[in-house]
DNA sequence: TTGAAGTGTCGAAGCGCTTGAATTGACGGT
DNA sequence: ACCGTCAATTCAAGCGCTTCGACACTTCAA
């Protein structure tokens, strides 16, 4: 395998030359530049990272922790993953997987032992327990979530208050006016993820604001719980038309339970979905459905921790930064105007 | 950031000494050993990832390739990479996450440059564009799935065959004699995706063997796609009382249109899917399925490529290792006696 | 009593790269 | 002709760890 060593004897010039070279950080003429590229190609040469990182006192990785937990949707998280990953090797990182059944420690060991030069943090809750860990040890950071005290940290997540206020806004503007809103399980409200909520407020703001009659109903997201949910909620408001959906869980068995008593979607009831597109796109009829970028929030906290890190390696101290990114409606066939 | 000098310095001893304790490479004294390691506890020592790697010529790390495909089932590929993670993790490896839109740079790129000391390819197709690359480098590898050729190389997958096996059993068993399979669209089985063909291979000699009448159709996965591939089944075949999905996209769409048409299932049809077991959980009614033990995959995959590093690291050549791990049908709800 | 064979520890030489300081010319102004 | 300036390059000192060989000391068989 070839050193820096070596490329700098085949180009005839010294190793910090090379080395110049490939970082460019210091000005190098023209004809020099050329013949060590060449020299590189010629011998395949490769930096060794080991050495790299060390004598450079950075790895060029940044660790992803990515949640154990089953209610999250999936493919989501996969998404992230990739766009993280991308998104890093546009700007020369690659990333580390760590699960988060190592915990707090994990993300000590990888920040400690220099193996990773900053930490993604995914699916973060309202107190993490990560996030005492993170301060105290100087680590850098980007969080995918909000947490309740975001000082001093990077943090990134969809604007669900957004995503809330605009299921209002369009089923409103069908003429829509009595709305169910069917959230998750008390596991998901207990666990402290902030998103449930933060959509449930911007759905009932706007909805208040709108004039809409509506009503909130938690739902494990099991076929069973949904018949009950929504056994329970044409019981309290036998005229609901609108129907927002929450829990991904509960959307097949919501649509099914009203096709099984008779109720068209859309002409009988509305129903507006919280999910990603693929989800949405999945269901007969198709879903209108209010989706954030997921693409976006991978990138943007790679952005924040690349922008971290670098800002730490100049001696500045890096500031905090909260991205909310606009999620979109998207109307398909489920949604139509509401009937007389 | 403690070193390994700090800690020497800290316990009395030699840095080599402490290294020592660190790898347990030679023997020490008991009471040596307890001294550092109280050191290393006291000054919260983690030993630096890039001199460890640069001095052991082993980085700790494996990188793990990842599809970028949107064929593939995303929750299993999560799977996988959550039991790569964990079992890497056990053995004191650390998981470096790359998408396959680098392809074969990325798995020269890493290996050559001593990020990671081998690798694991996901989605390996039949004849992989990336095996000639690993056998021109010498880089150690485990591949999840199989490819034609797997002279040389360490291979697991679940054992296509004797999951299509199992389907063709258990409905002879219930008694059907007339058994349509529903396989991918074109597109599948044009990218050489072996398992596609080795399901429907272990499908088709078993019914033979089990005197069932059988039609295999291809299928996108799409509502339309599924509506037509079942009406020209029911049209060549009108007796038909038993449906193998293999098409996960399918399944959705498959049992909405039996009951649609009112075929009740399992009275008047059982289906049985090859899923993994949270997908049959989500129907209804819930589905008899043959799944895979998906997280073994990761595990087997882990073991292959450590195997082999440590194998490489004694100057040994590593000898290939082919692991089919064995499905299991789970019999629920969707299956039952052939009518009469 | 002596040598051979362990045990436990240490010293020092790297591993392949980065980077601050030093060096070498070339050029332009005075 | 001289000096300061600047661009291009080299030197050399690490970065923090592993590991080979050496060394001192025990132990035990001959």
């Amino acid at each position: 395998m070839a050193t820096l060593a070596d490329v700098a004897k085949h180009a005839g010039v010294s190793a910090s030359t090379v080395s110049y070279v490939l970082s460019g950080k210091r000005s190098i003429s023209e004809q020099t530049r050329r013949r060590v590229e060449q020299s590189v190609i010629e011998l395949g040469y490769h930096p060794n990272a080991g050495a790299r990182a060390l004598a450079a006192r950075r790895s060029h990785i940044v660790a992803l922790v990515v949640p154990l937990r089953a209610d999250v949707y999936v493919p989501i998280m996969m998404e992230i993953a990739i766009s993280v990953t991308m998104a890093a090797r546009r700007h020369g990182y690659d990333v580390l997987l760590i699960t988060n059944d190592e915990g707090v420690d994990g993300v000590r060991r990888v920040a400690a032992s220099g193996l990773a030069d900053g930490v993604i943090l995914m699916d973060v809750e309202l107190d993490d327990e990560r996030i005492p860990a993170l301060r105290a040890q100087g680590t850098q950071a980007a969080l995918i979530g909000l947490p309740d005290n975001t000082a001093g940290l990077s943090c990134v997540d969809h604007d669900f208050t957004a995503a809330g206020a605009l299921c209002a806004d369009h089923l409103a503007d069908l003429g829509h006016r009595e709305i169910a809103f069917i959230g998750y399980g008390a596991g998901v409200y207990h666990r402290h993820a902030g998103y449930a909520e933060r959509t449930l407020t911007g759905f009932r703001t706007r909805a208040d604001q709108r004039g809409l009659r509506f009503l909130h109903r938690s739902c494990e997201g099991t076929y069973e719980s949904t018949a009950g949910t929504l056994a329970r909620i044409l019981a309290d408001r036998p005229d609901t038309t609108g129907f927002v959906v929450q829990n991904e869980g509960a959307i097949g068995p919501l649509l099914n339970l009203l096709r099984g008593m008779g109720r068209t979607v859309p002409e009988d009831a509305s129903v507006v979905a919280l999910c990603p597109e693929q989800l949405a796109e999945q269901y007969s009829p198709r879903l209108t459905a209010v989706t954030g970028p997921t693409k976006q929030l991978g990138r943007v906290a790679v952005e924040q921790v690349l922008g971290r890190i670098a800002a730490a390696g100049r001696g500045d101290r890096p500031g905090d930064e909260l991205v909310l990114l606009t999620p979109v409606l998207t109307v398909r066939e489920s949604t139509g105007p509401a009937p007389r």
